[in-house]
DNA sequence: CGAATGATCGGCT
DNA sequence: GCCGATCATTCGA
């Protein structure tokens, strides 16, 4: 693993809890989730890897948002609830993309998980992409990462705070500073007007395992 | 009920 | 760089 500037201590790794997900802020949880774990279990095959890059989506404000304007649908109903919930939806009729939801009920919020470097069970993850090799093409791009790791539609609304259940974040102590983290515009939201500008897509710093940049 | 539309990806030129 | 894939969701009739 690809650690250069990063400091990683041997203590325990430990699950996110509520208290990460609930706060008001989701641009600071975006830059938060950046070196924080991301791991699934299907079929008791666990698959991981550590995010390196994030965009941030909030109802009150961004017309990026699916829940711009109070939009509240059977689609966007989960991210209305209180933070540590998965939110995984279709675009493009092909690709899953994965999103955590954050802050408190009734204000919706999330953060799209745009990039993931693999960790635990590569090959698991390489034959999920139908790929030989290990490269950030396994896992650079929302859709991408959620086929390396088994996500689709049907997480959607399952809690993010129990190791027991299929999907959660950890903690493994991977301290970042603030130089570290860089911050772009958002991709794909050409439709957003002025929020197209507004740079809340967040990437790790000379990680080669993130999408490329605007 | 029909039509339009994506928070993308990979293959082809 | 461009373009088609492919379908759940959304909105309006």
């Amino acid at each position: 693993m690809d650690l250069s500037g990063i400091k990683e201590s041997d203590q325990g790794s430990r699950v996110l809890p509520r208290s990460f997900y609930v706060r008001e802020d989701v641009v600071q949880i975006s830059r938060d989730l950046l070196g924080k774990f991301l791991i699934t279990r299907i079929n008791e095959s666990l698959t991981s890897g550590m995010i390196v890059e994030t965009e941030a989506y909030r109802a009150s404000d961004d017309k990026a948002c699916h829940a711009y304007n109070n939009r509240r649908t059977s689609r966007t109903e989960v991210m209305f609830g209180e933070g540590g919930k998965a939110y995984v939806y279709l675009c493009y009729g092909i690709h899953h993309l994965f999103n955590v939801v954050t802050g408190p009920e009734n204000n919706a919020q999330a953060v799209l998980i745009r990039a993931i470097q693999a960790v635990d069970n590569i090959p698991l993850m390489l034959e999920r992409r139908g790929r030989d090799m290990l490269s950030p093409q396994l896992s650079a791009g929302p859709g991408v990462l959620s086929k390396a790791l088994g996500i689709t539609t049907s997480f959607s609304g399952h809690s993010l705070l129990s190791d027991e259940g299929k999907i959660w974040i950890e903690d493994r102590n991977i301290q970042l500073q603030s130089d570290q983290i860089l911050a772009s515009p958002r991709v794909g939201i050409d439709y957003a007007e002025e929020c197209v500008h507004w740079p809340w897509r967040f990437r790790i710093k000379n990680s080669k395992w993130t999408s490329k940049p605007k």
